[in-house]
DNA sequence: TAGATTGTTAATCGATTAACAATC
DNA sequence: TAGATTGTTAATCGATTAACAATC
């Protein structure tokens, strides 16, 4: 009882919560947005009003991070954006494959959005004869039988999953035998994969459901 | 001091909180899937054992709509999976819109699970005039100065935006003025239209970047 | 009836907000 | 220095889980 509990964790690395980890993207877009319109600094209130959050939030969000700030001064926009870059991993190198090349799958090759933010689509990769060669956003398609060797060849631990729900699954399974690390799945069922990989949902039905109930459930 | 205090709601009109509203749209996944396969009962436990959720949401979360199982039997899954139709409205007329028919959009249009739950898509519009006339998955696509003529025509209350965010704003406000009542959002901004006006944000960039968060927190 | 499982209240846990001393 | 604003602790709020009486 004199040990301390085992962690899976070393030491000094703190868990951040979901909450946490899911506005700060939004607050990167924000500082973003500012330092294009040539703001220098600003406070955690005059962000929480542009934001509509409160400032409390903003100040502890960013302090499970460091301490970004400076007392009677507020946030260097600059040096605070640099550093939710780090803390997004945006400074890395981040290849994604796009598995399904399909309507969504080549409207994410298309998506200028990821590009900007250091993202890196390397390849398309399908079933479907017709699509195979073809040249999306000067990334080229290939055929999925060639997923394992394309993924041994390259630096890729990011696949977007844009196929239907029936192959999802299966193709996941693959992926992951096959390297990969990180899934951002488009495809309406859960998958069910070994514990240290990152599956991110995009359910784009479930959206649209609650979109819908909140339609109806205000009529009532 | 006698008086209850004011209420925006009706009396009995029940304020569910968003995280159980999130959660709705994949109890109706789990259920299609389960009445699929001539599943005809299934208790909160065997439920939450598939979710991988606790028992107890469950039946808090189906007990904000009302006591739907039966005590020593579980849940008829037919039954609950109509109810929770109901509860999310697809037992209603959804026709939507989307305004913005580049990949994205052209991606919705196509995307069969939106059919498959009662949404209708029954128009498309742009400005390029490359597009206007184009069918989609048997769907028009209309000149945006059309909008106001075909909004005023046909019963829309759903428009999904799938444009660059530098119009997004604009094109929302404009819906709005028009009519439409909830906007589906895939342009990387923040609406800010009427509090009555139901915006439920899809941003693909933010979704990404947490997945990226977490691949390389992980490596540190 | 006995066993199973719900509906619901109470307890716990986690996330948000408020407050303020520290400090630039 | 005085004023402003952070970083951080404490208080509150909301969501989840546990427990169990009700009941099929």
């Amino acid at each position: 009882m004199a040990d301390l509990k085992a962690n899976d964790k070393s030491v000094n690395e703190k868990v951040i919560s979901p909450a946490v980890i899911k506005r700060l993207p939004r607050y990167y877009r924000y500082l973003g947005d500012l330092l294009r319109n040539d703001v220098v600094r600003i406070s955690s209130r005059e962000l929480s009003q542009k934001m509509n959050v409160t400032a409390s939030q903003i100040r502890q969000d960013l302090n499970n991070f460091g301490g970004f700030g400076q007392q009677g001064y507020g946030y260097n926009v600059e040096y605070l954006y640099n550093e939710m870059a780090k803390i997004l991993g945006l400074n890395k190198v981040n290849n994604i494959i796009i598995v399904g090349a399909g309507n969504l799958g080549q409207a994410l090759a298309n998506n200028s959005d990821f590009v900007h933010n250091g993202f890196n689509i390397i390849g398309l990769f399908d079933v479907n004869p017709k699509l195979i060669g073809m040249i999306v956003n000067g990334v080229e398609v290939y055929d999925i039988d060639m997923l394992g060797e394309f993924i041994a060849g390259h630096d890729v631990r990011i696949a977007a999953l844009t196929l239907p729900g029936s192959k999802a699954s299966k193709v996941a399974g693959e992926l992951v035998e096959m390297g990969v690390k990180a899934i951002w799945n488009f495809a309406p069922v859960d998958l069910r994969l070994p514990d240290d990989v990152i599956i991110e949902n995009v359910h784009l039905s479930e959206s649209i459901m609650t979109l819908s109930y909140r339609i109806h459930s205000k009529e009532i």
